[in-house]
DNA sequence: CCCGCTGAATTATCATATAATTCAGTCATA
DNA sequence: TATGACTGAATTATATGATAATTCAGCGGG
């Protein structure tokens, strides 16, 4: 019947799943349970094809699990795939969850500054340039040309690229779209956008090839990120906001 | 024609989605093109609905690109979701990569012990008991009951686990997938299997609720095996194993 | 109380057909 | 020659209908 036409639909299936996706994590099917293929199908105007392909990729996701006989069930949030930009975006868009952009925050607090590190020691001259690039749509932002949140999205992936690992690298559409929610949180919580100073000192740090300099520069700088989080919780078990660390 | 019995193959789909990732990641189709939906059902002798289904599997994890009249093709590494644990034991088995193996061992270094850091903060009781299940099954393997990688890994996964965040948590596939081979590595390297004494420091640390000692006994763990990985590599730019960082 | 059988519901698989997309080539035109 | 619209073909995308495999719930016998 609807016809399906969400953000990131570029055919019918990728509309289902999307559709289903923002449903599933709302706990539409907390209490009824989940229809089985054929309802899906007429539910959503869609053939059974596109139908069960929506359903494989939910529950590549883990957010399904289908057996025949029992039919199709979501699974217990524990098993969703969090690194799954797609699921993690669902989960901070529908319900804003606090607790957990603050527990990606803690995350970004571990790989950043380590990858930044890696960054500061391979020092690749393209790179640098990627980097400083990316500093600078952040300046023109300030000055009002530009978007200043992509340019901070991009500041900080194009760092992730750099270092040189991987796994580092492959978690920038991961970063790309939680950090698009988070800076619009702290940006709502004080007026001031991304530090430009902040940013300056960790892209010098890289430039000079002063990997521990670099770690901490950004520290300091999500850790700002995760003071504001953890500020805006109710008060509860949050005694010391990074347990255990001090001297960065 | 194959009768496609490979491990984790719960359907025919699953077992197709082994068969073409191994297939891909081992460079099969570097040289000739992918072939066409068609050919790959009458190839391996599915329908095209499980074919469909496996590719679409497969561009879920950023190994195929698919599009009409242009047919289906790999993508590049780069694209590849390293953070999959099919796709990662793909690599990892195939051609054993020692660089990869040591950029994973370098997240290592990010993750746990900040994973530890937490688990020390939070401290449940239930989880403290997992954990120190993991490390007595650990003692008995060092006598010769049970198996010592097994253990190893549940250590490490069940402190994961416990430090309360989801992301952490949410890594624990992805380390039991990689842990395995890399301790099958290190093994082989030096005759030793895992440092007992270490790991008890680690526990330790947690249940005394100090962060800091068991974020750096988790350091110093995990350096050992990063400095196996680095001195197996070939003498090439690897200057300082881990670099910028000293006294851990 | 337990074990195996049976039936039914649902996914898994197969087979075939039609629509949509897009690349490569053709051809008219400036 | 260069350029842009048109055309045809190849391939995925979608639809539809049928059959097989799996497994849960209930029944019946021991």
């Amino acid at each position: 019947m609807s016809s399906l036409r969400l953000p990131g639909d570029r055919n019918l299936t990728y509309g289902l799943v999307e559709s289903l996706g923002r449903s599933i994590v709302a706990g539409k099917f907390d209490a009824k349970p989940f229809p089985t293929e054929g309802e899906l199908a007429t539910q959503h105007g869609t053939s059974r094809s596109v139908t069960r392909e929506a359903v494989k990729m939910l529950t590549a996701k883990g957010l399904l699990r289908a057996r025949p006989r029992q039919g199709t069930s979501v699974t217990s949030e524990s098993h969703w795939n969090l690194l799954d930009p797609d699921v993690l975006r669902w989960l901070l868009e529908r319900k804003f969850s606090l607790p957990l952009l603050k527990e990606f925050t803690q995350m970004r607090l571990a790989i950043e500054p380590a990858a930044v590190a890696l960054a500061a020691a391979h020092a690749d001259a393209a790179a640098l340039t990627r980097i400083e690039a990316c500093l600078e749509r952040m300046r023109a932002a300030d000055r009002g040309e530009g978007d200043a949140v992509e340019a901070d999205i991009a500041f900080h992936t194009s760092l992730l690229g750099a270092s040189g690992n991987r796994f580092f690298a492959n978690l920038d559409q991961l970063v790309n779209t939680a950090l698009r929610i988070s800076i619009r949180f702290t940006n709502s919580v004080k007026g001031r956008a991304a530090s430009i100073p902040q940013h300056e000192e960790v892209l010098n740090a890289v430039r000079a090839h002063e990997a521990e300099r670099a770690a901490t520069a950004m520290r300091v700088l999500i850790l700002d990120v995760l003071e504001l989080v953890s500020a805006a919780e109710p008060r509860s078990a949050r005694a010391s906001p990074r347990a255990g660390r001090r001297r960065a």
